[in-house]
DNA sequence: TTGTATGCGTTATCAA
DNA sequence: TTGATAACGCATACAA
């Protein structure tokens, strides 16, 4: 049997005309064949024949055009600050999987931690008319800055787009937010339980927001108690791995009398450890650390790092649930748990 | 001053019709004011009405029209393992990277381990008309599975598709390969320079083609050098954290006397410390151990980790050089260099 | 340089 | 249940 419309061999794909020709049935029938989404409103010998000529021509629904007739695509953007950190490349991999589960391609956006990027890659996505955005990564405390991306998002949601976000809830969009505050003030009472009197804290950037939030959480629940952490205990520096290294190399510079150090993300938690002991210093003895994440990577340090513990693989998959409508809140506020290990022994 | 086209303020988006419209001129002359690609033939004053209007009315082109009528998109397909894998999720940095210096968008494909999904990946970004398609990770030797891969990236580079891998070049792609055997061997040789001649090998899945090279390259070196590993001394395992984990367990069940323990990736390797920890090994006096990638989480283990490093980031940008065809070479080399830390302080 | 008209591959509306 | 046919939004060959 010879193939009626088969494109030439030479890389041309064939189309839904050409499987329906090979079918000898019109477009139309051969659309509700292989689509068959609504209503199974085609016979079944012919919906057979259909498909083996698709099968025969090795035929290939073209997403774009597809896109076009039905007015949406199954196209999801995700922008992450960094997907080389394990913060974000985690809860990727849960956005992933609940993209997958409602058949939904993921397209990635990775922002360097530049914000205008961000919107640069808001527009992107509105230009390939993903059906949601979403967006991970605490905020700055930028007002020039939000404002363009809540502009960007506003845009994008008009035109009927959906969003949703991991971080604040500052944005017009639904949030998964994490309880910075709650836990990092129950990290803190936690450590103030063990006995811990002289606190540091490495604070990450004066402007970030979930910084900010950790770091306020957990010197306040320590004033409360009596306890408070002298300003210049407290320091700032990027939230990143180099960032905790560099701010401990600052903090030990200082001289202050301190027995444990928070982090505000185990990132840095582990790269000033890794400091600290660059500078001659045996922990947990010479000194605690605690952090916040509760990455994989804490499994296999030493000593293990006391932390809040939060589900990164759920919170993707939640904030996809809430971009995509199948979750009806506006917030989702994620928990954080305290999770004490061996570098935090106690003082000694 | 009433915009003529604008489409209601309810979530229509602006086309490139109502552009036209608004700022008076033909659709056609629209098109070349706001694309200006190849020949910039659009009077200045009618670019710049064309581009106010477009402006005024928030217009986003659709990349899905354009696709159609360009016959091509600017989308680009990653298919990883696991995305919240550190090797997968910093050459996926790479990628992003590069990708972004030439204008395509990243679709994020995550096949958890499944061969299966790799294959349906790849039918979606067939479907979506990828540009190209980029496979990261090591090949099963898995005749059946590695056959279907073949046919569907044939398949979809017969229409037109470009493709490119990081793994064993068999796949009729192009592909970056590390040279897994020789810095394996180089590894080896370090190793056995320093004074270690008990070895044992966690050697990843029996099947898992990476994994093979890297054992393989391992022992065949020491065996040149007169100090072959023994066959127990061998085990097999999942290509996971947990998978070295477990795998050190075994051995130390085994009760042989080694002194050294090569996995052949880094996760493995701090999964396998974390086992010998717990059994209560003091590191690196009682076991020494060696891992390979060189993971960013490597600077802050204890003791830190000797390793081969590889520049995965750069294998990202190399492997997507190679699918947009900017390199045109058919196989890159990716060279390993042995790194060696506190981990392996040489015999005691 | 500008405009007209056609086609890209589907879906969906409307008749039959 | 099936088949014509009109969108969908844009790029481009061709004509002016």
């Amino acid at each position: 049997m010879t193939s009626t419309g088969t494109p030439g061999g030479t890389g041309r794909a064939a189309t839904l005309s050409h499987v329906a020709r090979e079918a000898g049935v019109s477009l139309a029938t051969a659309s509700r064949a292989i689509n068959g989404s609504t209503n199974r409103s085609v016979r079944e010998d012919l919906r057979q024949r259909v498909l083996d000529a698709a099968e025969r021509l090795n035929y290939s629904p073209n997403a774009n055009a597809q896109a076009m007739a039905r007015g949406r695509t199954a196209t999801l953007g995700l922008i992450v600050h960094d997907i080389s950190d394990p913060f974000f490349s985690t809860i990727a991999a849960g956005v992933t999987e609940a993209a997958d589960a409602a058949g939904l391609a993921v397209t990635l956006a990775n922002t360097q931690h530049d914000a205008e990027r961000e919107v640069g890659f808001i527009q992107t996505l509105q230009n390939l008319r993903a059906r949601a955005i979403i967006l991970i990564g605490g905020r700055q405390d930028d007002d020039a800055a939000n404002e363009r991306l809540r502009e960007a998002l506003a845009s994008y949601q008009e035109r009927g787009g959906a969003a949703a976000m991991v971080g604040q809830p500052i944005l017009g969009v639904k949030a998964v937010h994490v309880d910075n505050r709650g836990a990092s003030a129950a990290l803190a009472r936690s450590l103030h339980g063990l006995g811990y009197r002289r606190f540091a804290v490495l604070g990450g950037p004066e402007r970030h927001l979930t910084a900010a939030e950790r770091r306020e959480g957990f010197c306040e629940a320590l004033a409360e108690l009596g306890c408070p952490v002298a300003d210049d205990a407290v320091i700032a520096s990027p939230f990143v791995r180099d960032g905790g290294h560099d701010a401990m190399v600052e903090l030990m510079r200082r001289a202050l009398d301190v027995e444990v150090v928070f982090a505000v993300n185990d990132v840095m938690a582990l790269g000033a450890m890794t400091a600290a002991r660059e500078a001659g210093l045996d922990l947990p003895r010479d000194m605690a650390f605690a952090g916040f994440d509760d990455i994989y990577a804490l499994r296999d340090v030493t000593p293990t790092l006391s932390t809040v513990r939060i589900d990164m693989v759920d919170i993707g998959r939640q904030v996809t649930a809430l971009a995509l409508g199948e979750e009806d809140r506006e917030l989702v506020t994620a928990s954080g748990e305290v999770v004490l290990r061996e570098s935090t022994p106690g003082p000694q």
